[in-house]
DNA sequence: TACATCATGTAATCGGTTACATGATTAT
DNA sequence: ATAATCATGTAACCGATTACATGATGTA
């Protein structure tokens, strides 16, 4: 049920048709929700229908191009959502952590490939939500000036912020994934290809609570 | 296709049953991974089929549980899945973050709730990931004492260190969460219920890629 | 006895992906 | 003329979620 809220929320700001969100989602203002064409139209009809957008073919238009709006109620529900109880969450499911959870048993330059991989994977995300996040601020991003727009001087600012706020939680995730991996290659480095190792980045943990990681069960007796 | 090698890497150090793995999975060992026991059982049907597993049922088990280990076949795939160079990473698609970027309508008392709840869930994450990473530390974790069993003795601190590295990851988002969270709920402290702010945490950044050959633009004045 | 938990499943459904179809416009 | 891109869709499929079914074991 995101895409609906996802999709909505965009049109709130910035009329579109059904290829530019796709277009934006792919990367660009949307770069937190991707989508592919397949799901966008006909979410879109099914939105038009509920009547929480509208939208419109312009005759002349030989493309047929159809440009959606978002209704009054098409705003009241999506504000529903957004102050909503329940948690948006998703379960957690990381399959790059997995892997590497597993990568124990390979090669060292088969380690030291995944995680170039993953730098450059952040590298690509970083530099995007960045630019997202610094338009902001300085006030050259489209969608941001169409949301202002029909805003009151004195919310400008506030507004701006959040949404600034919202692109930094992007930016940080990412620098968090870049340093990690860089720390593990350094780490790498100075174990130099064998897997003999002596320099341990981790320390055991004083231990403040007898609170163990796996069962309550402390390992007094095995059962059986 | 995660599903699958998730079940296959826990499996590959410790035998389990359907059941233990669906608990695993879901506060455990198993962090990064959540499945539903109707999509795990018929998987390991499937890998099972696949003879990258064998499962047994003892026949004096009344309970009928069917404990599965992996197969010389199967950790040979799990090898190559994680050894593999296609990128696991999933598409971007955080309805959290959708969430907050479109809040900025609402009163500061719904975006502080909201951000309450997402300090406790990062919360709870946290303290999870860090007593595995702990675990893993202090060799309290049951299942990499079952990983280190048939370890050549100096390999045992690689090992352990990779595995550390893997939760490290997860504690680090969270925390990076924990702290976004915080910092706007301090922001918004300072603006005391207001939406009318001059207090702004962000400054506009130092423009470096567009740079049109002329003078530097010192600061722009407060984005429009 | 009744209820919680252990243990394994099936069926219907939903959200997301891949593949394919169709036609118009713009650029080479 | 051809290719790339714009623009909107349909169909088949796969992975994940919800709901439901079944029976055994342990505990109040």
């Amino acid at each position: 049920m995101s895409l609906r809220y996802a999709l909505l929320g965009f049109l709130s700001t910035t009329p579109a048709s059904g290829y530019m969100l796709g277009r934006k989602f792919a990367s660009g203002a949307g770069a937190m929700w991707e989508a592919f064409p397949s799901q966008i139209y006909p979410e879109l009809r099914r939105l038009e229908k509920l009547g929480w957008i509208e939208g419109k073919t312009s005759p002349r238009d030989k493309l047929r191009r159809r440009v959606y709006q978002v209704t009054a109620l098409g705003k009241r529900e999506l504000q529903n959502w957004v102050a909503g109880d329940e948690s948006a969450h998703p379960a957690e499911r990381d399959a790059e952590r997995v892997r590497f959870l597993f990568i124990d048993r390979s090669d060292i330059a088969v380690i030291r490939r995944h995680l170039h991989r993953h730098l450059a994977h952040y590298e690509q995300r970083l530099e995007q939500w960045r630019a997202h996040r610094d338009a902001i601020v300085a006030g050259t991003q489209e969608r941001m000036r169409d949301r202002l727009a029909d805003c009151p001087e004195e919310e400008k600012a506030f507004v701006t912020t959040i949404k600034c706020f919202a692109f930094e939680g992007l930016v940080r995730h990412a620098e968090m994934e870049i340093s990690w991996a860089k720390e593990i290659l350094a780490w790498l480095d100075k174990v130099k290809g064998k897997k003999n190792v002596k320099v341990l980045p981790f320390k055991a943990p004083r231990q403040k609570a007898p609170r163990t990681g796996g069962a309550q069960k402390s390992r007094s007796k095995k059962a059986r």
